[in-house]
DNA sequence: TAAGCGTGGAG
DNA sequence: TCTCCAAGCTT
């Protein structure tokens, strides 16, 4: 009973706040029966997997105008895709979401299967994702618990364990409250909630549909849950970066190894990364000039990135495994970030095409 | 099961 | 400057 009431709750804070999201329909249409498009569905919650609206935003726009339906996307070639989602990070999506594309056609003749079980088959979608689409998509009344459902239950709740631990009550929780009817705008509600009013750091309890039903606002201490356990501190490792361009302006590029971290992206050859930088050689015989550090962050360590640049005749030949990409194909926008960030240091430091570049003229 | 996997914004 | 965090998945 107290659970219908909730949802009923929601569900009327929902049809008035929503908010406006280019992969949605509004609450009207979805009371009313419509359904959003399962690609733009499932694109969306790719891109959104552990990353804000507010950065999705701008990629998804690009990408439905370049490729508006699956079919389109699954014909696409893998560097202009990885090009394309660089900058947006954790490119394991980029790479299972062409392969995820493919299999819709392949195997499924272009459409998303409409079941969750059919869906957490495909490359990329698990727990979370295909429960998702299922209910937003295709009406499914199955439970979608995020890190909002999670939080928003964690204090409905009350619930004092941490994460991740507490994740399997939390999903029960979430389980309880899901309806039958209107499942998908149910879904999205908790998400709402959750981005906007009921925040990580200080909860708009104030105006918060749900405030009245909330064990932990009447204990006083939503905005303490849910409790987490702690994480380990990050590591710094070190490495060093070649950057050298031909005096046509070309710069010599790798494609990273399909796995691991920036895995398919465009790079600059260099060392490992470890605690201490490893015994190397440049990738080429020049002459090398140090162009700075780069400070980056990802999720478990911290890098410092030693980089050097140098310019080469026009007529310099690639050594193996590397390519030359000449000035016109070249787009820093196709970098991930770190890369991006050495990409600026190389061009500080070897100035303008013909300037310093090109010792063979 | 726990670790690996990006980035930019907020406080 | 630094920590936390955002619609998780894979191995």
């Amino acid at each position: 009973m107290r659970d219908t009431e909730i949802g009923s709750a929601l569900l009327a804070w929902y049809d008035v706040h929503a908010r406006d999201l280019p992969w949605r329909i509004g609450p009207a249409e979805s009371a009313a029966g419509r359904r959003a498009d399962p690609y733009r569905v499932w694109l969306s919650e790719i891109m959104l997997q552990q990353t804000t609206v507010a950065a999705v935003r701008s990629y998804f726009e690009r990408f439905t105008a370049i490729w508006p339906d699956v079919g389109a996307l699954a014909a696409a070639e893998d560097a202009r895709v990885m090009g394309e989602w660089a900058g947006l990070g954790y490119y394991a999506r980029a790479r299972n979401l062409l392969a995820c594309a493919r299999a819709v056609v392949s195997l499924h003749g272009g459409q998303f299967p409409d079941t969750r079980a059919g869906l957490e088959a495909l490359p990329g979608i698990g727990p979370y994702t295909s429960a998702a689409i299922a209910a937003i998509a295709f009406g499914r009344a199955e439970t979608v618990v995020d890190g909002n459902g999670e939080r928003v239950m964690a204090r409905l709740h009350a619930v004092e364990t941490p994460l991740p631990a507490a994740k399997p009550e939390l999903v029960a929780l979430a389980h309880a409250l899901t309806p039958q009817e209107r499942p998908g705008d149910h879904a999205q509600a908790v998400m709402d909630l959750g981005a906007t009013v009921c925040t990580p750091r200080r909860p708009a309890c104030g105006i918060c549909p749900l405030r009245p039903m909330c064990r932990a606002h009447a204990a006083g201490i939503a905005a303490d849950l849910p409790r987490k356990s702690p994480k380990p501190a990050k590591p710094v490792r070190r490495g060093v970066a070649y950057l050298a361009r031909r005096g046509d302006g070309a710069w010599l590029l790798e494609t990273r190894p399909a796995r691991g971290l920036l895995g398919g992206m465009l790079g600059w050859p260099g060392t490992d990364w470890a605690e201490r930088v490893p015994d190397h050689a440049p990738p080429l015989a020049a002459e090398w000039r140090p162009a700075g550090e780069v400070r980056h962050t990802f999720t478990h360590f911290h890098l410092v990135l030693d980089v050097r640049a140098a310019g080469l005749p026009r007529d310099a030949p690639a050594p193996a495994g590397l390519r030359f990409v000449g000035a016109r194909d070249f787009d820093p926008g196709d970098l991930p970030t770190l890369m991006r960030k050495a990409h600026a240091r190389g061009v500080a430091a070897l100035g303008p095409i013909d300037a310093g570049d090109d010792p063979g003229l």
